[in-house]
Order: C-alpha cells, then structure tokens, then sequence
RNA sequence: GGCUGAGUAGCUCAGCUGGUUAGAGCGCACGACUCAUAAUCGUGAGGUCGCGGGAUCGAGUCCCGCCUCAGCUACCA
C-alpha cells in the first residue's frame, strides 16, 4: 500500500558529458526547496538525483581522453556533479549513476518483462545516416542539400549528403498507449504542469505515437539487452528507468512501495521523455504513472537561452563564490515564476541581495535581537496585553504559513516565497511604527514594550521556520541566535505546517548574537 | 507552413470567469525616524496595457486582421 504522506520527489539524471550550468543547478533547488519543505512537514520525503553515463557521447569522449568510459565517469561524477550539489547545499537522499549494478539490474529485469510480456519486438530501424557523424541523424540536423547536392538531404553538420541505412532494433510497442496516454492527460489535469507544457504533450501524443526504438547495436557501451547482447539499451530508455531502480525496483518491493509513485521535476526540453514515452514505459510494465510531471522553464541570459555553446553559460561557483548559496537559492526561486522562462542577469541578482535579503530579512532580523540584547538582556520578553496592531501580526503570520503550504502543494514556489515576504515587510513597518527605542525611554511603558518585541521575535521565529529549506544557512544561524535551538529543538524538526501558531518561543528564553545573515557586498558589479 | 504561448510604468513582472481614477517590487524624487547590515517607514512622479478594426452601457481582459518574439512539430542527452 502506498504511504499516503509519501513524497518522492526526482531530478532528471545529470549527463556526466555536460558542464554545470546555473540551468542544472536551478533544477536542483528548486528540487530542493521542495523536498525540504515536505521532509520538515513530516511527510515521507525522498529526494533522488543523480548522472546518466552511458552513451555514444559519452563512449566518444572518454576514447578521445584515452580512458574507458567508466573511468571518465566516475572522474566526472566527482570532479564536477557532487562538487555541485555541495556548492548550491542540496539535501539529496540519494544518489544514482546509470553505471551501478542497481540500477543495471533493474534496467535488465524490466527489459525483460516488456518482452517476456509482449510490448518489444526486433524489427528493422531505417533512417539517414552520415558517415561523417557515424550516426543516425534526427530531423532536426537534416537539411535540404545546396549547390551540388541540391534534391538529396545533407548533414547540417558536414553538409555531405546523407545514407538511407538500416540496423535491426529492438522497438517498444509505444504507439499502444497512444489512448491511455490522451485519457491519463483528460482524466488527471495536473499530470503534466503548467497548463503550456500539458497541452504541448497533448498536442504531441494526438498527432500519433510510434513505436519506439530502444536498442542500438553500432556501440557497445550501455546496458546490454538480456536476451540479445549484441544490442545495448537506448540511452533514454536506461535513463528514465533510474527513476524506479533507484528504490528498489525487482529487488526490494517493501521500498519500492513505500516510494512509489514520484514527482518529477524537469526542464521544459526533456518533457516529452517523461510525460509520454516513461508514463508509456510505466503502463506496460504495470507499474503506476508518476503523481507529477512539472516542466520549468529556460534561464534567459540577456535575452537568450542560456547555453553552453553561446559561453552565456555560467557556472554555479560564480555566483555563490560572491553571494552565497543561500543568495543562489533565494533568487532563482524568488524572481522566477516557476515554470515560465525567467531573466538572469547579475544586476538584478545584486539588487534584490540587497534589498530583500540584506536590508529586508537580514536587518530585521538584526534589529529585533539588538532590542532584545538592549532592552532585556537578551532575553525574549513576554507578551502583555495585545492591541490591533499586534493581533494583525499574529494573524499574518498564521495566513502566510497556510498560503505558503498551499502553494508549494502546487509548486508555484515563487507565489510560497512572496507570500512568506509579506511577513518580513510587515514586520519591518510594524517595529518602525511601534518604535519600541521611543517606548524604552518611559519605564512605564515596560509592558508595552515587552508586547512589541515579543510580537517581532515570534515573527522572526515564524520567518526560520518557513524560509528553511529557500534559506537553510542563514535561518541555522537565525535559529541559534532566537535561542529556539535549546527552546524548541532543531530547527529542521519544527513542523512547518504549524509554523504559524502563535507563541511558541517562550518568554525568557535566553538569545545569542547573531551573526550577520547576508552582509552587504562591497563589489558594485560583476563581471559578465 | 501548422499548433501553442507571450508582447502592460526605466527594469523584472501581477492582473481569475469583462465593470469605479490599470497594480507590485526595484530604480528615481521628497519627507519621517534612528533600534538595526547608512538599514527602516511614508508620500510622489512615471504607462495611447504591440498595431488596426469590431460586437458591448462598459475591455488590458471578448471577436477579426496584422506585426514582433519564444517554444513544439519525436528517438543528442
């Protein structure tokens, strides 16, 4: 029986040939960020990333090197993808490589049920193929010849024409599913999301399915089709399948279960791989379809896709060697709609460190504990008599915790954030027009006083809480000064569904100084 | 070519099933305050809502046409 509270939430598997970009590392906090706030909710969290290395790219590559494929991947895998995982503070539960035996197993045993149970079949693949390449050609890199190739179909690379070849393949019987699909997509809405990527797939799949060709026989390095080895998987085909090989799948049911179905997180390039041909793969195998396939959108450099060949690339380090990855984090989740195209540019990165995190959270959270350390020995005072203006707070506080939930249910993520900044904002405007500097200089206004900064070091409490899994570093060092760590525990243990009941830091609970939680940068700009 | 989406203040973007003077943040100008990371709070300036038509008492929000941009139109991941 599946768990009711489970969430198992996927990245798609990193291809160890790439170099990272600040696109993968988008997708993993906004993974992340997910996969935090679920886990502090109590829910049965498990967050799976990982590298995908077989391949003819990757068998290339790795000869050009002079090494054996697995030698460059496991040079890459530790060189560059965990390296970046530490870099932005991912808190994976696992990590799969397409290479371990796990998941080789797996592929193999599901392989073998798709035929055993009748969805494979050999059959000859015919398609254009350039010498120059050594390889088959999509349509995307084929064009019409010019000059003394006019009429035939060139390479787009080497503009030489192009061979009609054939190899025998294995094919999936995909076009079978073509109705399941089109009455998953009717029946479930919010299968695919956002709507823009629904109805791409729907689109897509009406057109008509065909079958699917998932072994290749002109390379070697792949897992092997069990019962035909001079044929290795289809790269794809291996690679969706780490989804389910990952928790156990042929070889530890219990997990399995508890597991599965997932959540997938993808870029909007890779959709149609995870939103027809693995629901596809899933319904033959008579596993469930996934709960969720969520695209997000492409990170515009300057307008522009950002890309790797166009050096609008930029590596993750750049920008948390200046800011952070706290800042990292904050800013793809906060200025992104997640699930639309979002603009970078280090300006705008600059401006909201700034504005919202330094001057906005983090010298709120600097002003409340200095009065807290002035005024009461560094104490949390006790609340008094409550007026409007502190009620309004309370009831803020319990609004932007519900609202937040309610959108990282539907991962709007940048909708959970701003919601959860109305509290910083109000906070802010509720401590200047308060004043408690003003009220101090009267002792009889001590309980007036107390009520004030009580009010704002519960908010403060309510922000950690809520801004842990955008913010983890900097809501740490904010818990341990509000003195909540010996109060009320760890601050990755505090049921976020809950944040915002009132009162929970009690009063007399003795704080510490805080270290500055986002200090100003100094460099006006950097570099492009 | 076909399909889908987008074009709203200097910048980045909200505006659901049409309804009083079109919103936010940043930036800018002015003012208040001093607890704080020279941070905070308030006020203000600034838009022919891509272009042209149309049905409506009334449209950024509906219909038609056009322009521009992006994505999809299957086996590189």
């Amino acid at each position: 029986m599946p768990n009711p509270s489970s969430f198992f939430l996927t990245t798609p598997i990193f291809y160890v040939n790439d170099a990272p970009h600040i696109g993968h590392a988008y997708t993993e906090v906004a993974a992340d960020v997910l996969a935090r706030w679920h886990r502090q909710a109590g829910d049965d969290t498990w967050f799976l990333t990982g590298t995908d290395e077989h391949g003819q790219k990757i068998l290339r590559t790795a000869t050009a090197n002079g090494v054996h494929p697995q030698e460059w991947a496991d040079r890459l895998v530790e060189s560059a993808w965990k390296p970046l995982l530490d870099t932005i503070n991912i808190s994976n539960d696992d990590f799969i490589r397409t290479t371990e035996k796990r998941h080789e197993e797996g592929v193999a045993k599901f392989l073998q049920k798709l035929y055993d149970d009748g969805h494979v079949y050999a059959g000859e693949f015919e398609a254009l193929y350039c010498v120059g390449c050594e390889e088959f050609k999509p349509k995307s890199e084929i064009v019409d010849g010019e000059g003394a190739f006019v009429g035939e179909k060139v390479c787009a690379i080497h503009s030489k024409p192009l061979e009609l070849l054939q190899e025998k393949n294995y094919f999936f019987k995909m076009s079978a599913f073509q109705d399941r699909l089109l009455a998953l997509y009717e029946e479930r809405p919010d299968f695919v999301q956002p709507a823009s990527a629904r109805n791409e797939v729907i689109a897509f799949v009406q057109q008509g399915l065909e079958d699917l060709s998932i072994s290749r026989t002109s390379f070697d390095w792949g897992i092997p089709i069990p019962w035909d080895d001079a044929h290795v998987t289809y790269v794809w085909f291996d690679a969706l399948l780490n989804y389910v090989t990952a928790i156990g799948y042929g070889q530890d049911d219990a997990e399995f279960d508890r597991r599965w179905p997932a959540s997938h997180l993808v870029g909007k390039d890779i959709l149609r791989f995870h939103a027809v041909i693995w629901p596809a793969m899933l319904m033959a195998a008579g596993l469930e379809v996934p709960d969720h396939v969520f695209a997000h959108g492409w990170l515009l450099v300057g307008g522009e896709k950002m890309s790797k060949s166009k050096l609008t690339g930029i590596a993750p380090s750049e920008v948390t060697d200046t800011f952070g990855s706290d800042a990292f984090r904050y800013y793809f989740m906060r200025a992104i709609s997640f699930g639309h195209d979002g603009s970078f540019s280090w300006e705008d990165l600059a401006a909201r460190y700034q504005a919202e995190l330094a001057n906005g959270f983090g010298n709120l959270a600097s002003r409340v504990l200095a009065m807290n350390a002035k005024y009461f020995e560094g104490r949390v005072p006790a609340a008094g008599t409550e007026t409007a203006a502190d009620a309004e707070i309370r009831e803020l506080a319990a609004s932007v915790a519900v609202r937040a939930d309610e959108k990282i249910e539907t991962f709007a993520i940048h909708e959970a954030i701003a919601a959860i900044w109305e509290l910083v904002d109000a906070l802010n405007g509720y401590i200047t027009e308060q004043a408690p500097w003003a009220l101090a200089k009267d002792p009889a206004n001590d309980e007036r006083l107390q009520t004030v900064l009580n009010t704002a070091t519960e908010g403060l409490r309510v922000l950690a809480e809520l801004l842990e899994p955008v913010v983890p570093q900097a809501t740490a060092k904010l818990w341990s000064a509000l003195g909540a760590e010996e109060a009320l525990g760890a601050l990755e243990g505090q049921p976020i569904r809950e944040a915002g009941r009132w009162g929970r830091l009690p009063a007399g609970t003795q704080q510490h100084p805080l270290a500055v939680l986002f200090p100003r940068i100094e460099t006006e700009e950097k570099g492009k």
